[in-house]
RNA sequence: GUGAUUGUAGCUCAGUUGGCAGAGCAUCGGAUUGUGGUUCCGAGUGUCGCGGGUUCGAGCCCCGUCUUUCACCCCA
């Protein structure tokens, strides 16, 4: 009993209660996900480094957990290489696995590893955790999970609309009340392309994604500070003030972007998406979000991304259109879309509001209570007839203070308690007890049984 | 990676200029041998994160280290 046991920063145990609450969350989108013809798969925990490496940007690379290599790992290092302190040399000969940084990348490498056997259009999804070697904060982990739906081989913008659907109707069915935020990186790059700086998009697209959040002075200044050119940033202005309905926004960018291609072919497809969005009855708000960017850089058309509306945390669910994401493994001209609920944060909202189904966290529905031995054999027939009828039911196993069993009863949330008793047991009965009501009557067990059905 | 912050009983936290280690909750026992969520009485528990230093004396001061939480970066 030296010191007290632990676990690493930025994980957490998840508690019986807290499990029935996480199933809750993972079982409503894997149900919705099917409805949409989604089927599920799962890939390693860990994955070769050269899978990981390079797909996240340089950022991402420091985030990878390595995996140290088994054996005598330091034979191959040279005295060079050793003195010098050469780290990523070093890392070659020490680790050769990392655990996964997100759900996407596994799935192209899983995508051009099966090529031969895969049906396209190929439709996933997968649910396990990532990890991100971060400094956990609020609503940061190192150990997370993702529910990860993804379409490739398609470049229909009916696979987008099916995405925000999933969105609304996953939200819809959790009561969180929420916002989807939709844009193109194609929009994003014309803007890039208007101003004079099409090097500079994902510099632009990082700064001014944060413009809710700092306003538009901080945005600028960071903008200068990148080493954009004052014309530019003066020729941004406009489109960064954009505002009224989507088809008000959509409308002026067709005059702002008229010159660049890829920009009006962004506002194409952002138009074609509203108009298939709405033959369908959507609850939540949908908003065309110029300022939206997102980090991940492989993003090449839609991008989505999902507020709370009455809960301040970071985005609960993102997504997008990637294009050439299975090309880094060799296999070019399939594009994808998909999109991941963070499960962890989705989690986080339901509890500030309290939105869990009462029947959603319960355990057992009933425990047998008793006095002794004669009693508990008794109740294990009866136990067996609940469970037969799909009830589930429980005994106190010991012998106990009466009180003490109450007590755990109570504890634990059970709906019933079935009393067990000398009376009992000569009339061939039990009595049931309603715990949150304090009523009680003796029951046989027809009774019972249509009772708790 | 940068800048702060935290650590004392199972949990939440007090602890004065450096002078005997505390409270509430929870747990256990009893009031009450067939009735919980409300009451009353009683009881137990500490490497004060860890290592070093200053001091007659350190939970408190100094140094190091780990940990917690938060912001930045980035992201779900």
């Amino acid at each position: 009993m030296a010191t007290k046991p632990s676990i690493p920063k930025g994980t957490r145990d998840f508690s019986p209660e807290e499990m029935a609450k996480r199933n809750y969350i993972f079982n409503t989108i894997k149900e919705v996900y099917a409805l949409y013809g989604f089927r599920q798969i799962e890939t390693p925990a860990m994955e070769n480094l050269s899978t990981l490496m390079g797909k996240y940007g340089d950022e991402g690379d420091k985030l990878l957990f390595k995996i140290l290599n088994s054996g005598d790992f330091l034979s191959g290092m040279t005295d060079e290489d050793w003195t010098n302190r050469n780290s990523n040399k070093a890392v070659s000969h020490l680790s050769e696995k990392g655990l996964r940084y997100d759900l996407t990348v596994p799935f192209a490498r899983f995508v051009v590893q099966y090529r031969d056997q895969i049906k396209f259009p190929f439709k996933r999804f997968q649910i396990q955790p990532v990890w991100r070697a971060d400094r956990p904060q609020k609503g940061r982990y190192r150990e997370f999970y993702q529910c990860d739906a993804d379409i490739v081989g398609s470049d229909s913008l009916i696979n987008e609309m099916e995405l925000v659907q999933i969105a609304d109707e996953v939200f819809a069915r959790f009561g969180i009340r929420v916002c989807i935020k939709l844009n193109n990186r194609k929009i994003l790059a014309g803007m890039a392309e208007v101003i004079g700086e099409p090097e500079r998009i994902v510099d632009i697209t990082v700064a001014i994604d944060k413009l809710d959040k700092i306003g538009l002075e901080k945005v600028n200044a960071e903008l200068a500070d990148k080493g954009l050119s004052t014309d530019a940033i003066e020729k941004l202005q406009p489109i960064l003030a954009l505002s009224g309905n989507n088809q008000e926004k959509l409308d002026a960018l067709k005059t702002i972007l008229a010159t660049s291609e890829v920009g009006m072919k962004g506002v194409e497809e952002m138009e074609t998406l509203f108009t298939l969005l709405k033959g369908n009855e959507m609850r939540a708000q949908i908003e065309l979000d110029l300022t939206l960017a997102r980090g991940l850089n492989y993003y090449t058309g839609t991008i989505i991304e999902v507020k709370a509306l009455d809960v301040v945390i970071g985005s609960i669910t993102g997504g997008g259109r990637y294009d050439n994401l299975t090309g880094v493994f060799g296999m070019d001209g399939v594009s994808g879309v998909g999109i991941s609920f963070g499960a962890d944060r989705i989690y986080d909202v339901l509890n500030q509001l309290e939105l869990y189904p009462a029947d959603s966290t319960q355990g057992s529905k009933i425990i047998f209570l008793h006095f002794g031995d004669a009693e508990k054999m008794y109740a294990l027939p009866w136990l067996n007839a609940l469970r037969k009828q799909g009830i589930s039911a429980e005994i106190y196993p010991d012998n106990a203070k009466f009180k003490k069993q109450m007590q755990y009863a109570n504890d634990r949330g059970f709906a019933y308690v079935a009393i067990v008793g000398e009376s009992e047991m000569q009339e061939n009965v039990v009595t049931l007890k309603n715990m949150k009501e304090g009523s009680q009557e003796k029951n046989s067990l027809e009774e019972l049984l249509t009772k708790l059905r």
